[in-house]
DNA sequence: TTGAGAATTAGACACAGTCCAGATATTGAA
DNA sequence: TTCAATATCTGGACTGTGTCTAATTCTCAA
């Protein structure tokens, strides 16, 4: 799926199991069509940008449905709110604590040497990488 | 240091830099003494335990300024609250999503090979690994 | 057309964390 | 010791995410 249009969000919601609503549809276009890490906020800024269609309930209530059916992954990176991601591929992040933008890191080629063995009775749900990068600081610079 | 108690925490404090207060002193012992990963919140209530001393406003402002000087290091795995860690040790993480329990995982002998440049302009700050684990399902089990 | 189940809504609520202005404690010079 | 300057602490109002609920609206099969 190259370009993401309305009509091909309502068959990716579909084959995920989701039946497509107008609200739905709007959510998962606002995350697709940018491939970015979204707020909620944000994306309830960006679906309600011309005249508010979409509440709070379903902008939370959406979100957390889509994390169900794996349309989406959560980012917690930042103490005061979770980031969305539409990229539900293996991969990891770099965050810019200075101006809060994540960027991804493909976890292809990436390895981690010296896991210690988990404990009993647990199992992996995941591994997450987070680079907390910020500007270089520039010593000689007047 | 091998045993915590109100005296050493004192000391500790002023070779960080900080003044040692009644306030201080209790919050650092109540992190340095278990040895674990608490929230603001479980800090307060041991800290509060006996009779109430020690302010919200105080146990957020002095967490804020142990972060500062390098007393401690805030762990970012949950969506809604932050853990502070007396571990400013290079290390790593263990979440258990049922539980909210954290475990340390010590740096030396894991290494990350493949990690991409950083983008222009920007250092690191650190890495960190979060290892999302869950009580395993047994599927064999009645 | 209808009505039952699914989805959405406004707005009250919960709760971690911040902010502020006044109260209290500490310090050091005289 | 005393005073004043500075540092610290405090209650309580406030903010911003995120949750909950009861009422409304939508959808679609019969």
């Amino acid at each position: 799926m190259k370009q993401y249009n309305r009509d091909n969000m309502a068959d990716l919601l579909r084959g995920h199991g989701i039946n497509p609503t107008h609200q739905r549809i709007e959510i998962a276009y606002a995350l697709f069509s940018r491939q970015q890490h979204l707020s909620a906020e944000q994306i309830m800024a960006t679906v309600n940008d011309r005249h508010s269609e979409t509440s709070k309930a379903t902008v939370y209530n959406t979100l957390k449905l889509f994390l169900d059916k794996n349309l989406i992954r959560e980012v917690i990176v930042d103490p005061s709110k979770v980031f969305y991601d539409p990229n539900t591929q293996n991969h990891h992040h770099f965050y810019n604590t200075a101006s809060g933008h994540l960027t991804d890191i493909d976890a292809a080629g990436i390895s981690i040497l010296g896991l210690p063995m988990l404990p009993e009775g647990v199992e992996t749900e995941g591994v997450d990488i987070i680079v907390r990068i910020r500007p270089s600081e520039r010593p000689g610079l007047v």
